[in-house]
Parts: structure tokens; C-alpha cells; sequence
DNA sequence: ACAAGCCCGAGTAAAATAGTCAACTATTAA
DNA sequence: TTAATAGTTGACTATTTTACTCGGGCTTGT
């Protein structure tokens, strides 16, 4: 498969959002905060995210990201396959070729293994998630420490 | 996760030892070309497996590499964490610390997500895949095929 | 002795990752 | 109308990981 900080982070800003939906409009500055991620990288992830239609965005001041349906109606297979590619384990991509233009020994477990894995990540939506104990519990913590770090050059200017 | 090409030949090559199990100890060199791996990378593979002990070694003539055990006894598990070092999926790496020293948001999912993965490939032992069919009819096809295409410079030399 | 085959570690080219940066456009508050 | 906010885009880069190669050893059967 192919599971990277890339689908980490855009799986994490997006519970951000479900979990603050209630505040209007996101702005990345934010979650860039209170998740310890880089707004530049940020900007790069949620414009896949928008283009997928996962995320609706307003301009201007007082704008920011907002999830574009119920969180119980994203997926967290929807987000990773959003900034992700795909969430494949066989070498092919699928496509059963890869010794010889034929099928290699081992493409059936790891298609197998590939469809488990989609299957999981299908079952468990964003709503689900904010749902849960831990999760409740990282969140209120994250409000409690209000900015203590600052991580990009871009965001340290607002200090106070 | 980290599933990568290291791990899925490992485990084809293994595979093959399971196949050709009857016919004594196999060489690196007719894995290199039933497979189409190359041979310098099946030494590094095979010195991984050879010290978790899922292989036993024969040197000189006609000696190879064998499965240590039963066929069914030796889960797809086994020989990715022993090239692959781990199946998780978690950025931290279990302790849960990946922002600032504490639990980020999405921790409990990919914990469970790596959990699911790890079972699945538990569950799967060679002897299992040696039995399915598909297995056997790629088996059977590398068979007739004998040496098609050569692939690295030292398994050049035994054309005919 | 010689060759077959395993054993080992260092080295490396290419690709992927994880980001950065600068310049732009749209929107709104003053 | 002007300035500030915030999204939008695309190109660019350092670092890491991957997927190998290479050269030399060591063992053992004939
Ligand atoms: S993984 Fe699909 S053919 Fe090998
Ligand atoms: S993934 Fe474990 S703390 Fe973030």
C-alpha cells in the first residue's frame, strides 16, 4: 500500500474540520496549529481535497475550508485515495502483468490484502471518528495548550 | 504500512521454496530466474531470512535453501516483518508521540488499521497459498517456460 | 584443486517524500 | 478604495528510501 505522512496528515486536518465544524469556516492557520502541521503543506493537501469535492472553501476574511457533507458521509478511504493515489499493495497496480506481462506468483494475496485494507478503511467515516473516546480526549487537550509551539516561518508572525 | 517490493519478493521467493519443496534444497539462482528477481538481491533477502530462521542453508554443490519448517506453519506475516522490519501503519511507531510528545488525533485509527493488516497476513501461511489454484496455474506456467529471459549479469551465464 | 553455491558488507543511482516558496486572485471590513 | 485576509497554483528542493549492484570471501562436494 501506500500510506505516507501525506494521507496521515489530510486524514488528521480533516477530522480537524469535522471536529470544529460547528465554528464556520476553517482556516488552515488553524489547523496548521492545533495539528502540528505545516500550512504550506497544508495549502498543497486541501487543494486536492477541494478538487475531489471533499471540501467546500470560502475567500477572504473570514473564510476558510468546511467539509462539504455530513462526516458520517466521508470516509477515511475518501481522504486518503483523495491526496493518495491509491491505497494498492500489489506491484501491477492491478493490472495482473508484472512478471513477464503475466501474473506473478503472489498478485492474488496482495490483491486480497489490498481489498481488506480498502474494505477497513471504507467501513470508519470521519463521523465515527469524532465520535470516539480518544478522540474526544486528544481534542480537548488541543484546546486546552491553546498555540504553544510555532513550526513554519510562515505562521510565527502572530505571536501576540 | 511499509509494503514494498523487498517484502512481496521475499515472499514470492518463499513461495517458490514452498512449491519446490520436494525437490531438495533450491539455489538463489533458479529462484532468480523461476521469479524474475535478481540473484544479489536474493542473497540480501535470503541473509534476513536465514536469521529469523525461516530458512536452512546447504553450502557447496547442490546445495540451497530450504524452508525451516512446514509450509503451514510459516505465515506471510513472518517473512514480511523479517525483511520489512514492520507492518504498522502508526507515523509514530506504536508510543503514541507524534505531536509533541503526545497522542496526535488519528493514532487510534492507524493503530487498529495495522492491527487488521497484521492478522490477515498472520492468517495466510505458505501451505495455504500453495494450495490455491491461481498459485498452481502460475506454477505450473513458470514450469514450461523454463529460462525466458535472463535478467541480471550473473544469472547470464547458464544459457545453454 | 576446483567449482558450485552460500555469505557479507559497502556502495550507489534513481525515485519518492515531505516539504518550501513566491506570486496570484477573490473577498470583505474599515 | 484600500488594505488585510485567506484561498490557489505551480514550480522548486533537500532528504530519505528503495532497489538494487559489486566485489570479495567462505564451505563443501567431486
Ligand atoms: S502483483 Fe500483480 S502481477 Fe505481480
Ligand atoms: S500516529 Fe501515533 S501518535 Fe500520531
Amino acid at each position: 500500500m501506500r500510506l505516507t505522512t501525506k494521507g496521515r496528515y489530510a486524514v488528521t486536518a480533516m477530522l480537524d474540520l469535522a471536529l470544529h465544524y460547528d465554528d464556520g469556516p476553517i482556516t488552515l492557520a488553524d489547523i496548521s496549529q492545533r495539528q502540528g502541521i505545516s500550512l504550506s503543506y497544508l495549502e498543497q493537501l486541501f487543494s486536492r481535497l477541494r478538487k475531489r469535492g471533499l471540501v467546500d472553501s470560502t475567500r477572504g476574511p473570514g473564510g476558510g475550508y468546511r467539509l462539504s457533507r455530513n462526516a458520517h458521509e466521508i470516509a477515511v478511504a475518501d481522504v486518503i485515495t483523495a491526496v493518495d493515489e491509491k491505497v494498492e499493495t500489489t506491484r501491477c497496480g492491478g493490472l495482473a502483468n508484472c512478471q513477464d506481462d503475466q501474473q506473478c506468483l503472489t498478485h492474488e494475496l496482495w490483491s486480497e490484502l489490498s481489498q481488506q485494507i480498502y474494505d477497513f478503511l471504507c467501513g470508519i467515516s470521519l463521523g465515527n471518528l469524532v465520535e470516539r473516546q480518544g478522540v474526544q480526549e486528544v481534542a480537548a487537550r488541543q484546546r486546552g495548550q491553546a498555540s504553544s509551539v510555532s513550526l513554519s516561518s510562515r505562521t510565527t508572525e502572530e505571536s501576540l
